[in-house]
DNA sequence: TCAATAGTGTCTTTTAGACATTATATG
DNA sequence: CATATAATGTCTAAAAGACACTATTGA
């Protein structure tokens, strides 16, 4: 095998997803390059001969933007290798979504932080490194459909939580309004979904009955589906 | 950056299933090593430097099965990339779904052929090599998933085509039995699902009405969603 | 007390599934 | 004619959405 006819780079790139002050939020880092001085990118690795794909994303992760989050919800989204996508070198990257709850996302590392994903699509946003551009509208859709029909949003929450926090977690991802009462028959109908625990989680500053507190249930898949509204 | 650091090797495997018989098949071909004689595999080569992951695909369709499928439906389903996934070489595989009508499906590679999925399951099913045994079945859920929420369907048949033969794909692909008339009402109220071309299709041997014909129509996604029966 | 939020009940509209009926072909 | 398949209509049960109502807290 020559080195003319084989790839030789392989790399992570992850798009990190959480909710903060009910929006939606993306970790961008400054990239190392000063040729890419200016540009956000998503925090990414060459993967090692002695790593998997997953370890090289957690490894971006705790390297690029001082997150430990070996417990994130972390899925493949899908894998770019345009020939030109990287001008220096042939590099195909395995992107990553991953997911987690806001508490245990808190980069340490200057020049890593969550953006508003409202903020990538209004004038002024800011630019990205690579095809990053392309890669991230790609996670958040993925991110909305996959709430749909699958368990994720709990990803997004700590337990133990209450469906008010599973629904905020709807409404920032989808950017919608959603009734609360109707919403609790869907996750209550949607069999393995959420299982109550004891206890209750104590009202805000304006009062309110105390919520009653849930933890994941043992379904991946949702039935039926918890569809978006306005089709 | 040296080559202790760096994986040399990207490859593409692809999963191509096509309805033969009203029946979901899977292309197989015989590993060109011979050390994994007696082994079934999909096709799959390495990436050149030169080449696209999506053209790499195709290449490997006609290189290994002599199957020419330009139009086919390709999207990556997952990237495999456990260190020792391969015994011989740390090798990086971008797996492939690829969709077909049956007519359009016919290898003239000698030991390139379709199996019936469901000989898969059965006692007496052939091994495959490396991990497509693990590749497959993720191959034939997202088919089957994506066949509730997109407009995937259309790319098991040739235009133009019947309702009966759409349901046909369906059944073929969940495996089950599905009322023609409820079916054709979900179908025509999914929004840009399929458009009506002018025309009709002759009935088979035992007569029957002439069926309408269709083509795919611009939707990408469903709505409402064609939900699998029994949840 | 009122305001706020959690949780339940109910009504209406929509949708899904079962299945009868009509239309148009073959033999 | 019988038989087969396409296409439409109808009925019922389930589900979705709007929203009223009750429960339990903070101020």
């Amino acid at each position: 095998m020559s080195a003319a006819t084989s790839i030789c780079a392989v790399a992570v790139d992850v798009a990190l997803l959480t909710v903060r002050d009910q929006r939606l939020h993306l970790l961008l880092v400054e990239p190392d390059d000063p040729v890419l001085a200016g540009l956000l990118a998503l925090p990414g690795r060459r993967v090692r001969d002695d790593e998997g794909l997953d370890d090289a994303a957690h490894r971006a992760l705790g390297e690029l933007a001082g997150l430990q989050a070996p417990d994130a919800h972390l899925e493949q989204l899908r894998t770019y290798g345009e020939v030109s996508r990287d001008p220096r070198a042939r590099v195909v990257s395995v992107a990553y979504l991953a997911l987690t709850p806001t508490a245990r996302a808190a980069p340490t590392h200057p020049g890593a932080g969550f953006l508003d994903v409202a903020a990538l699509d209004a004038p002024g946003a800011p630019r990205l490194a690579y095809d990053h551009g392309r890669i991230v509208p790609d996670a958040i859709e993925r991110a909305r459909a996959k709430l749909e029909y699958t368990a994720l949003a709990t990803a997004f929450v700590t337990e133990p939580f209450t469906l008010a926090e599973l629904r905020g977690v709807y409404e920032a991802v989808w950017g919608v309004a959603l009734d609360p009462a109707n919403f609790r028959r869907k996750v209550m109908g949607a069999a393995g979904f959420v299982l109550p625990v004891s206890g209750t989680a104590p009202p805000g500053r304006g009062g309110g009955r105390p919520a009653r507190r849930y933890r994941r249930g043992p379904a991946q898949r949702l039935h039926p589906p918890m569809l978006r509204p306005e089709r």
